[in-house]
DNA sequence: GAATTTTTTGACCAATTGGACAATTTTTCT
DNA sequence: AGAAAAATTGTCCAATTGGTCAAAAAATTC
């Protein structure tokens, strides 16, 4: 049995191989790649360390598979900014998406937070071509929206920087946030996506002369 | 010798003391607290792993101490927003006083977010006490300005975490900021400055009718 | 249902880890 | 200079780490 050919994949492989990812995400979210151990990891997936290493060759292998597994979900709704699209609405509806992923998936959230603020070991190489790729067509077609009169003149790059930072704030540092307002996580949410809502409508609106 | 009493350390304890908090922020902001270890603490201090502990009982007292040690200056710029100053200059001034410490003192800025990232093991209590505190105070600064009509209405919560968010993410993903914009550091803090003044103006600002 | 393959595990290992400690060196004090 | 105190280090240790491996157990195939 090949373990790299993926087509060959049984229903055990595929089942473990599973399991074995949701519990190192949660633990190398919370630890980081060096902080999290294979012990930590066996323990969350309810395998014993060998059986884990029957699967993985080794604990880089198991967070390479994990991260890998989600960076294009990750920059999946930068995609589906349109061109065609009203800007403010694409714009918002981009904030929008990000900021329910941090509601929905913050443990992938800090697993990418962590990955950069480190370094970005395993993921620099991603940055520099096919984000950067993704986020220059990005920025050109805002450029182009502001050459059409469709929207007021922003820098696009640091446009896109601040609602990373904005949504993923709340994830990353959601005990931050959480020890400073007792809220429960829906009306949270419900405040932070109004607030982004009117900063981002502010930032992007034509002014009234 | 007291290790305790700070009025009586010589000037070596001084000195050493100094020297490995220094190599200390250097390795716990690259590597966070469990992934940093005391060799690299020694190789990055110049000096021997037992003489490191000599001068601390343990790799957790030297991390608490650092740590501990940049609080205040981490929060200190909060304490210079006057409620009776123009809300707009006191804001941006607040905003600019951030950034320029993520510009500055970017291992500082690592160092906090991946404590917080963590689950903020050593400074939870802080959080919820000193920082949520002062926050609320500045808040309420906030508040009046809003009710004097000195202030369109904001979120002064939701506010003060994008500000946070926007400014510190120039440090804390760096990395992945100068792998998308080919700039010198001058550059991308001059072009952030802007941008982020422009944010929060708007943000800020009572529409005109 | 026997043979074969895949999966699981207990026992083990070498390297790294945080830390202890006694002996030595350096500094300070008189 | 000499005694006392402080600082430094080489050596060591127990615990944890990532990872190996042969044997056992379970699943699959015929």
């Amino acid at each position: 049995m090949n373990l790299i050919e993926k087509k060959t994949l049984s229903r055990i492989q595929k089942e473990k191989r599973s399991t074995i990812k949701k519990a190192a995400l949660e633990v190398f979210s919370e630890y980081g790649l060096r902080g999290a151990t294979l012990d930590k990891i066996a323990i969350a997936s309810g395998l014993t360390k060998p059986n884990i290493l029957y699967y993985y060759s080794s604990k880089d292998q198991i967070y390479f598979d994990v991260l890998s597994g989600l960076l294009d979900e990750w920059v999946a709704p930068l995609h589906n900014i349109s061109s065609d699209g009203d800007p403010i609405d694409e714009l918002l509806g981009y904030m929008k998406a990000k900021l329910k992923m941090s509601k929905q998936k913050p443990q992938e959230s800090k697993l990418f937070a962590t990955e950069i603020l480190h370094g970005a070991p395993l993921t620099q190489n991603v940055l520099a071509t096919s984000l950067k790729q993704t986020l220059d067509e990005k920025v050109a077609v805002i450029d182009k929206w502001i050459e059409e009169k469709k929207l007021e003149y922003v820098n696009g790059y640091h446009l896109f920087f601040s609602i990373w930072a904005m949504t993923q704030h709340y994830a990353d540092f959601d005990i931050q946030v959480k020890s400073i307002l007792n809220q429960s996580e829906e009306e949270l949410f419900d405040d932070a996506e109004e607030y982004l809502t009117s900063v981002l409508l502010r930032t992007l609106s034509v002014r009234a002369p």
